[in-house]
DNA sequence: GTTCTAGAAC
DNA sequence: GTTCTAGAAC
């Protein structure tokens, strides 16, 4: 065996090792154990549950476990409860052409906000036919008692479809660049009234709280600011959560602390746009017009055509001129 | 699975 | 100039 597939076969057995390691493990019990993501997240919160026993993937998956599928579903719904979160806010279920070698159940918020979201891969395996919800499974199994593979060129070319559309809305673009973009205003959008929402829950208390105690209380307390602290990834800078048993995946600071002006901070600002689908376009009166872009002009695929020719180019590109990036990093070697 | 990188697109 | 993508490598 070569020594990429070696360290491919490692990487498969990352789950495992952290199973038994007992790494990253947020719930467990005899039968599963419930992990955090922390490597790649792509959401804000994204969990998988293992079960303990050696399952390769969801193919090997028969009648005789759904008990055991239904032990899972409680570590999952138990994860959700313990982030304070509802279940509707979360997909729970699996990737059909999974790389992990022991069977993962995916517990993922859907505003699918994160900075490990890097590729249209990424998003395609939550949100198309390779993502099959735990229902789906369950009644798979159930009915037929297996699941059936998915042909290999199907999955290449759901990994790869385009356009992409937004989980939450009508929405879609041939960009994902774009559609990270616009899945950051639902975020903050949900964020922020998620905050509202928690600053007069917080209120009410603290009021209440004056009273009992016959107006000892001030209310001197700076409010509390949930970007206290950041950590610089990629385009966007991060901070964990503020709050809750386990934190966050990531999450994004601001210029400033105005709620009626936040914008993320980027590393390099972003250059002038022209009009894009953004999510006004896709407010109630676009539901009847849904998105037009200057990629609906033009034929799917036209813009980023393969580009298979260029592949033995780029073994010698060192010695293009044309390229002085490729010259800098030659001079460097 | 992720990271790195060249080349294309903008 | 930056952003985006796909392929190679790991």
């Amino acid at each position: 065996m070569a020594e990429s597939e070696i360290d491919l076969e490692f990487k498969r057995g990352e789950l495992t090792r952290k199973l038994s390691a007992g790494e990253d493990v947020v719930i467990q019990s005899e039968r599963a154990a419930v992990l955090r993501n922390v490597t790649c997240p792509k959401a804000q919160y994204h969990f998988v549950v293992l079960p303990k026993e050696e399952i390769a993937n969801v193919l090997a998956l028969k009648r005789e476990h759904l008990p055991l599928l239904d032990h899972m579903m409680d570590l999952a719904n138990d994860v959700i409860k313990q982030q304070q979160l509802s279940p509707s806010d979360f997909r729970i279920g699996f990737k059909i052409d999974s790389f992990m070698n022991r069977l993962n159940m995916h517990v993922i918020s859907n505003d699918f906000y994160s900075s490990s979201m890097r590729r249209i891969q990424h998003w395609n395996t939550f949100n198309s036919d390779l993502f099959i919800t735990f229902q789906a499974i369950y009644a798979l199994l159930c009915v037929k008692g297996s699941v059936e593979p998915m042909p290999a060129e199907q999955v290449e070319q759901l990994l790869h479809a385009t356009p992409v559309h937004c989980n939450q809305c009508s929405f879609y673009t041939e960009n994902f660049g774009q559609l990270k973009r616009h899945l950051y205003i639902h975020w903050r959008e949900r964020e922020s009234e998620r905050l509202s929402k928690m600053g007069v829950a917080n209120l009410s208390q603290r009021m209440g709280q004056m009273q009992i105690n016959g107006n000892g209380g001030t209310m001197s307390q700076r409010p509390f600011n949930p970007f206290y602290r950041q950590i610089r990834m990629h385009n966007y800078q991060f901070v964990p959560r503020f709050q809750g048993t386990v934190r966050p995946q990531l999450r994004p600071t601001y210029e400033n602390s105005n709620w009626n002006n936040i914008r993320p901070h980027y590393q390099h600002p972003a250059p002038p746009r022209p009009p894009s689908n953004d999510l006004q376009k896709t407010q109630p009166d676009a539901a009847s017009n849904p998105a037009p872009s200057k990629g609906a002009e033009q034929p799917l695929h036209a813009k980023h055509p393969k580009k298979k020719w260029y592949v033995n180019k780029k073994k010698n590109s060192h010695s293009s001129s044309s390229n002085p990036k490729g010259d800098a990093n030659t001079k460097l070697i």
